[in-house]
DNA sequence: ATGCGGACCTGTTAGC
DNA sequence: TGCTAACAGGTCCGCA
């Protein structure tokens, strides 16, 4: 479930439960993540301060007074904020009680997901430091995806989902992106325009954007009581929606698996 | 360097 | 209804 607006909306609903919070305590019941979570780490994280809650990509960081904690939700991870007097329900696998009385909970079916404590910068860290820009910052323009794209044969739809390239573009997305800018997914990358390009770069920001205010919406209440998952209310148009009518033309959506992920776009709308 | 396939997991749903 | 297979919103690694 999580895209970037997710994990952007996340990163918004537990920061003020956690913003200047002491850790008092962290709790490991499954360490086998997609990166186990390190022995020790409880020794690590008792008593240091979050500082900071910011996001890259869709790893979210909590900045520690020495070093940070970076989380991953992965495809199915969700975090919540809870109570010590609230049992753990299956697949909770990690919490951190905070000074406030309050326990951020990290709950992951599919395990995915990443939670690791690392020292020094944590934008240095391997995982992060080839990322490449943010869809929602100044450095992603129609100059970066055309001079990235140059010579490259892969379909347009990997590339922008490849987050060396642009970081948070998940397979939703990537879809209704390209149903946006008119731009069939498997194009090659290689062979788009720069105008073209400038289209894409302006529909990424729209959608990323208001799926943000949607999720902001859908997930008000996702990291108190409730903390169900809930989808985007947002109108997807194309994605999940083969053989259904296309919203621009009538013509019928088609499903295509393009590098390994199911794909949507409409034959006529998209070139 | 680039691009592809496989790997990591469990839960849900589609199909027989 | 019950079993099995395919599929799910992510990302990294290794190999050709």
């Amino acid at each position: 479930m999580p895209e970037l607006p997710e994990v952007e909306t996340t990163r918004k609903g537990i920061e003020p439960y956690c913003l200047g919070q002491v850790i008092r305590d962290a709790v490991v019941r499954k360490r086998q993540l997609r990166l186990p979570i390190t022995r020790g780490i409880q020794d690590k994280l008792k008593g240091q301060c979050i500082q900071k809650v910011s996001r890259r990509g869709k790893y979210l960081l909590l900045h520690l007074e020495r070093g940070a904690l970076l989380i991953h939700l992965g495809m199915s991870g969700s975090l919540r904020i809870t109570t010590p007097a609230v049992a753990p329900a299956k697949h909770d696998h990690f919490d951190l009680v905070l000074a406030n009385r309050k326990v951020l909970r990290y709950h992951d079916p599919r395990r995915f997901g990443l939670v690791l404590y690392t020292l020094g910068d944590p934008l240095e860290h391997r995982l992060l430091c080839h990322l490449g820009c943010e869809p929602l910052t100044a450095d992603f323009s129609a100059d970066h995806l055309y001079r990235a794209s140059r010579s490259r044969k892969l379909a347009v739809k990997n590339f922008i989902m490849d987050s060396k390239v642009v970081v948070g573009v998940g397979n939703i997305y990537a879809s209704e992106a390209l149903f946006a800018a008119g731009i069939h997914p498997a194009r090659p990358a290689g062979d788009i325009s720069k105008a073209r390009y400038a289209t894409l770069v302006k529909v990424i920001r729209k959608i990323l954007r208001q799926a943000i205010r949607c999720g902001g919406t859908t997930l008000r209440d996702f990291v108190n009581e409730d903390g169900k998952p809930g989808y985007f209310a947002q109108r997807l148009a194309v994605y999940h929606r083969q053989s259904q009518a296309c919203t621009k033309c009538g013509t019928l959506i088609c499903k295509q698996v393009i590098g390994q992920r199911a794909s949507f776009y409409c034959p006529r709308c998209q070139s």
